[in-house]
DNA sequence: ACGCCCGCCTGTAAGC
DNA sequence: TGCTTACAGGCGGGCG
């Protein structure tokens, strides 16, 4: 499930490789993945015969822009993939939907077996005004350091649980299930603990902890989970998942304190979280 | 305003 | 072994 380290892994790597590149053909498979345009011909028509001039990400969206000042906007949902392949006759992977075919060779195809994910052109102007998922978003949390009094206020303003918090896009941007539950580990919080009952102390640790885990996640290049099957660009899972604390080892022992992980579920969602070390 | 549930999907894994 | 069922969750929408 990419979250905002998987997709800041994707964005550093087609920055890398895809930028100048020019579209010469794009073809799309089924109605899932491109959903927002009235035909598919005027979601490919603004894309072929234009080059990408940067990649870009807001929260979990990936921004392709182009030399026409559209916006290839990608998310992902839950088991998204964008592969950069080289040699165009590699075989299909099971659930591509969208294979952009670049002159110079290669091409971009975007695989997602779950169809949670979408694909759509928009304006640049577009992404503020017609596209309200986007308008909505909340701050980036590793775009520009906030101060912690700022993010206490934030917190304040609203009596709502943590961790849908956390997880409220419109909050801030690119968090999901997996990322809430680790950054709440690290600063030592409940997943339960109302937002308004935090000490000052608990602010600066939930911020450091917001901060630095989704940093150390994009370090290792993400998570990549037995069923979640998140990749990169190049076929490859993370690593960080082998640095989970709490995420996914639910009966395991605490790295803190050893007392068992516990797993409880909340609004149909897995939360792991340990008892003893949050409060 | 908030919390929770549903529906959208398919691959995996547990259960019988 | 093979079928069926439960489960995973991002996100919009709906309901209490």
């Amino acid at each position: 499930m990419p979250e905002l380290p998987e997709v800041e892994t994707i964005r550093r790597d087609l920055e890398k490789d895809t930028i100048g590149k020019k579209i010469k053909s794009v073809v799309v498979s089924g109605t899932r993945s491109v959903r927002r345009h009235e035909n598919l011909e005027d979601f490919t028509s603004k894309l072929e015969s234009h080059k990408i001039v940067s990649v870009s990400r807001k929260g979990k969206y990936l921004l392709i822009k182009l030399d026409s000042k559209d916006v290839l906007v990608t998310h992902f949902g839950m088991s998204g993939q964008l592969l950069r392949i080289k040699n165009n006759k590699e075989p299909m992977e099971k659930h591509t939907h969208v294979v952009i075919t670049f002159t110079q060779g290669g091409q971009l195809r975007f695989v997602d077996p779950r169809t949670f994910g979408e694909m759509f052109v928009t304006t640049e102007e577009g992404l503020t005004d017609e596209v309200p998922e986007l308008a909505h978003l909340g701050f980036d949390p590793l775009d520009g350091i906030m101060s912690w009094i700022a993010f206490g206020r934030m917190l304040q303003a609203r009596k709502t649980k943590l961790k849908p918090l956390l997880m409220d896009q419109e909050f801030v941007a690119g968090i999901g299930n997996m990322y809430a539950d680790e950054i709440l580990f690290a600063a030592g919080l409940r997943h339960d603990r109302s937002s308004d009952s935090l000490t000052s102390q608990e602010i600066r640790r939930l911020y450091r902890s917001m901060v630095e885990t989704l940093s150390d996640a994009i370090k290792h290049r993400g998570s990549s989970l037995a069923d979640e099957q998140y990749k990169d660009i190049f076929g490859d899972g993370g690593e960080f998942q082998s640095l989970h604390k709490v995420y996914d080892r639910e009966g395991e022992a605490c790295r803190r304190c050893r007392s068992p992980i516990v797993r409880e579920k909340l609004a149909g969602r897995s939360t792991f979280f340990c008892a003893q070390c949050q409060v």
